[in-house]
DNA sequence: TTGAAAGCGCTAACAA
DNA sequence: TTGTTAGCGCTTTCAA
């Protein structure tokens, strides 16, 4: 690898010359030495090097991205989204890292960031609190944190780019009210993170205002080590199970996410229940994967690509250091797509009734 | 944050002193010289700079990783276990990039690796050659291609570590066969990648071996954005299109990979077949999205751990910039997971009887 | 319009 | 056992 110094030599001049056409201080020298210079940085295949770039500067053009496990496809398709996007607009470069939603692991990336000279952070974290992020903040870094409001009342130095999951719930939660279904379930996991929550009550907001508030319930299949893995049959499994031992089934499911609701159409199948002839399930998320889950899941489509790029200028906006002005950014999700998951509830002819009320829409593919 | 200078003030030492505890030669100082360094540096919370002391020793503990994109499950599986050995074991930090395929991108991605000091990377490439791995190698670079063979005859610098596609395919045929299928499919999407070849050959080799050769054909459902994406419907329903339209269609379909074996099965339902009554399906991969599909996917399940610690083995064998001494890693699976998209072929009596000769096993979930 | 030189934070001879 | 010092490759005043 040849350095500024062998550049500089070759076109017999000084390096602080070959550093300024670097940075695009062109004006200051003769046309003829700019074109030494460039020749010499052809011939030499030189490339400056960014750390000791950054040494001297104290930027370096890395962005880190923090999640649960890059193997669950909806934080891959995030990644790829911020990736891209920092890529081509900010000509930055992303340190991965998989915390498993563990404490500690999350602690040393931020530790190790640090010491890389990583001074901007995108983090989906849903560790309890966010007092690790406030830290990371103080010691110079932007942070942008993914899928949690703000702490309401505190002010925050911590950026928050969030879907508005109270809304999507509720979305999915009238769409199966407006298909004619009363009992109500939402299905999800073990642990208790702010999205979570906010789905759990918009989930039960809009029941609430259905006037079924009574005939709806929260379902948990247990823990599931939320990267996509064989343990999300299980959890579906587990779910599908209480639901067939209950002596008044639910018929119209909300899943907390789409990973959830394919986990859960196969438990269900497994236990003998067909979707949706039997029960009814809308995801969240929009993943490429609803498309060709059999049936076809219905789904609330997040703004993935928007919240991305959102994120990452989120996380360019500022120079590290500098004073807060954090914002919270809330997408709210309008797109519910329409496919074969969701039909009217069994039986009842009250419900049926109901149910042709609503002109079934054709289901898009 | 507080510099090896801060540190060597507090505790009255030199920054000799306090470089040589943070490099682990504390033998030849007092321990009551280590101590006095050690409580400086927690006093001050300080963490070494990795960019200063990668000037000097020029390595960083960075892992480059390209993928063609990491919304793929498959790569995002496969960088969560990359990325988890590289730090569990190594306390590498991995740099990931998306290619999309791009001849352009991935070199744009070994630049910008090179400028950060970054001396080993993974490449998921499947470009049609490898001349630009073999030019980072001698720019200075460890490079592991996965998914693909050592070119014959010639001797490369990079190491490969690869499942061996050829067997796998020849697996996933086998079984189709065993279970009396005649008339044999491998769907795969446009554009010859090596891995794709050698998939396609296993195929053709078994169903030579087996006399039928004349009944297997090569079914290509065009372009795929590789990356997991609503596209994968679209590829799917094409060749089911294909094969409707076929006047003797095939009855055993091997897909390329999990993915397109999903994308196929929601194809083929959309045009009427039933999977596995109409038609069979075995994939490859293993990913934990064959557990959960409609019917359960029959799948070749490839060893995706033991190849990613490999992969971060292998990068990590030697100093870069060292003499080649590059290795070929062919992982043969052997693992047929039988679920339920595989069923003997509709109608003749022949066949029937032909199947009937396997036990049929217990699918497992 | 160009060059000399200090210094970013660290490592590792070499001296003391 | 501890300290001094010369860089690693670059940026950026300041002088010439």
């Amino acid at each position: 690898m040849s350095t500024i110094q062998d550049v500089a030599r070759h076109a017999a001049v000084s390096v602080s010359t070959v550093s300024n056409v670097l940075n695009g201080r062109t004006d200051r020298m003769r046309q003829e030495t700019l074109a030494r210079v460039e020749a010499a940085i052809t011939a030499l295949q030189f490339r400056p090097n960014t750390l000791a770039r950054q040494l001297k500067t104290g930027q370096t053009p890395l962005l880190g991205l923090l999640v649960p496990s890059i193997a669950n496809p909806m934080y891959g398709y995030i990644a790829r989204e911020v990736e891209t996007f920092a890529q081509e607009q900010y000509g930055y470069r992303v340190l991965i890292g998989n915390t498993y939603r563990d404490q500690d692991k999350e602690a040393a990336f931020f530790e190790d960031l640090l010491a890389h000279g990583v001074r901007r952070v995108i983090v989906i974290s849903s560790l309890a609190d966010e007092r690790h992020l406030e830290r990371a903040v103080q010691r110079g870094m932007v942070v942008v944190s993914y899928d949690r409001r703000a702490t309401p009342g505190e002010l925050s130095d911590v950026d928050h780019v969030t879907p508005d999951n109270f809304e999507a719930a509720g979305l999915a939660t009238r769409y199966l009210i407006a298909h004619g279904h009363t009992r109500l379930a939402f299905a999800t996991v073990a642990g208790m993170t702010m999205s979570r929550s906010d789905k759990i009550k918009g989930f039960l907001a809009a029941a609430g205002d259905a006037g079924l508030r009574e005939h709806a319930r929260v379902l948990d299949g247990g823990p599931l080590n939320e990267y996509g893995d064989a343990v999300l049959s299980e959890v579906g499994r587990a779910l599908a199970q209480q639901m067939v031992n209950d002596p008044e089934p639910p018929t119209g499911i909300v899943a907390v996410n789409d990973l959830m609701a394919l986990g859960l159409m196969a438990g269900l199948r497994e236990a003998g229940l067909r979707v949706p002839e039997d029960m009814s399930i809308v995801g969240m998320d929009g993943l490429f994967l609803s498309a060709i889950s059999n049936p076809a899941l219905t789904t609330v489509q997040l703004p993935v690509t928007e919240m991305a790029r959102a994120m990452v200028e989120r996380a360019m906006s500022r120079q590290s250091g500098q004073e807060s002005n954090a914002s919270e950014l809330v997408f709210t999700p309008t797109h519910l797509i329409e496919r074969e998951s969701v039909a009217p509830p069994p039986g009842r002819v009250r419900t049926r009734a109901h149910a042709t009320g609503m002109k079934p829409l054709k289901a898009k593919k």
